[in-house]
DNA sequence: GTCTTGACGTTTA
DNA sequence: CTAAACGCCAAGA
């Protein structure tokens, strides 16, 4: 069986990634990582950032919500403007300094184990 | 058609 | 402990 290439027809990579994050709760956040690694590709974190770029013409992917493992909003320039993400973090009641998420760790929403184990 | 870059993370030296 | 390389796969030039 021949595989299919990434494409906008295909379920792939980036609709699973897009289903997760639309999962991720109010005032959580998670990494790449975390969704790459429950999709069952832990060192594709590269693609899902890929997904979140393509997630900008889709309503409902609260992209703000995804952060590298430690926490820092390295995507935020992204955005339609540079601060979008780190004011609707704000929004949730997520402190960010300096484009670090406080208290991260806390925040922290891992769909490998709150959709899976509990 | 090939080559480089890219919202990252893990593994190895 | 730190530093560097690899892997992942797609899109742009």
């Amino acid at each position: 069986m021949k595989t299919a290439p990434l494409t906008e027809k295909n379920k792939d990579f980036f609709d699973l990634v897009h289903e997760v994050v639309k999962l991720i709760p109010k005032g959580r956040v998670t990494t790449y990582g975390a969704i790459a690694s429950y999709l069952g590709s832990a060192r594709s974190s590269r693609m899902v950032g890929w997904a979140m770029n393509a997630s900008h013409k889709i309503e409902g992917i609260p992209a703000h919500r995804v952060v590298n493992r430690i926490g820092l909003l390295t995507g935020k320039m992204n955005f339609e403007t540079p601060t979008l993400m780190e004011e609707r973090l704000k929004q949730e009641g997520i402190h960010v300094i300096n484009d670090q998420i406080e208290g991260f760790k806390q925040l922290f929403w891992d769909p490998t184990i709150e959709l899976n184990i509990h």
